[in-house]
DNA sequence: GTCTATACCGGGATAGAC
DNA sequence: GTCTATCCCGGTATAGAC
């Protein structure tokens, strides 16, 4: 069992850091610490070891979107923390990377477990969304699965940005942008309803 | 000239299709359809010749952002405009795509071409966003800097959930969803104003 | 300048000893 | 279950003929 979790653990950083395609068995196993042939004992190769090391870093992503459903404050609050939890934007999304991958996309498995994780992040921002509009708090003409969308993609385009700089900045930016931008809405959605 | 040109077409296409690590010599000159030493004799290997195809496909992709500068309507009608633009989600962005491979970011000089094109675009959005804000289509209070990284992020991300589903539709809900915001912005800048 | 042939290395998987 | 040794293939670059 020991070697089993080194082995996913390894390739769950090693995803991170340098992506499927890029990141070779023996990288793996020297990380792990593993011989070759324990890799091929647990599962039936690379391909394998990833999925099961995906399925971790997505079970572990989603959690935190948990917040968008519960915990203090109006739901516009919620939205703007959540956005606004700190994010290393230099080190990319576990998951919106797997994205550019080639060899990702051409696997069913791994890109039906990547679509699964914005599927469900996706709903549950555009729950959260539904609330805001519901409260008051965001124009009624607001459609929360096309807000949903603008603001996970402000989230995956800010990693992108930040890579591309080499600095968290352009992240931070973009997100204050947003913020900015649901604070404005939200002022015009009061300023229609008092009226 | 002829096969020169021939190899930076194909390098720039293939470096869409599938990425800087996934295209090998091999592929760039199947498709050019040149000898394997045709290559080695106009460039000093792949890295060479990846440098080249992408400044050209930078300043191919550079210049529709001539529209924020430029053109009919106010400011604002020009950033959504620009926004709006058609953009082939599943396909990525030519650009963008680049910051997500280790061998890119690894490599200074091609990272620097992405860096300088985000760096360009970046300045174009915020100058169109300054005009807006100076026009009174924006509240007095948007940062430039921070909304142009917003709004580029959003289409970079539209490009990352676009993969993810493999359909263009998020790609062009999270535009939809942007636009929607900034309209809510302006009706706020114009609600303050007029009071 | 362009071609074919070839060298070298590392990715990915297997065999089989312990 | 884990290890080492080995195999095959393709990526990248070079040699050298035409």
């Amino acid at each position: 069992m020991e070697t089993r979790e080194r082995l996913t653990t390894a390739m769950a950083e090693l995803l991170w850091e340098r992506g499927y395609a890029a990141t070779s068995p023996r990288d793996v196993l020297a990380r792990a610490g593993v011989g070759q042939g324990s890799m091929y004992h647990h599962f039936d190769g690379k391909h394998g070891l990833a999925v099961e090391a995906m399925e971790r870093v997505v079970a572990d992503l989603l959690a935190p979107s948990a917040l968008l459903a519960d915990g203090d404050g109006s739901p516009l609050d919620r939205l703007k923390r959540y956005l606004s939890l700190p994010r290393a934007g230099t080190r990319g999304c576990r998951v919106g990377r797997m994205t550019q991958d080639p060899q990702v996309v051409a696997d069913a498995e791994l890109l039906g477990i990547v679509a699964g994780a914005f599927d469900t992040m996706l709903g549950r921002w555009s729950d959260a969304i539904a609330d805001a509009v519901a409260a008051g708090e965001l124009p009624a003409s607001t459609v929360p699965d096309d807000l949903a969308r603008t603001l996970a993609a402000v989230i995956q385009g800010g990693y992108v940005l930040a890579r591309a700089q080499g600095a968290q900045e352009p992240m931070d930016a973009a997100i204050r942008g947003a913020v900015a931008l649901l604070d404005a809405a939200s002022a015009a959605a009061r300023a229609a309803t008092s009226a």
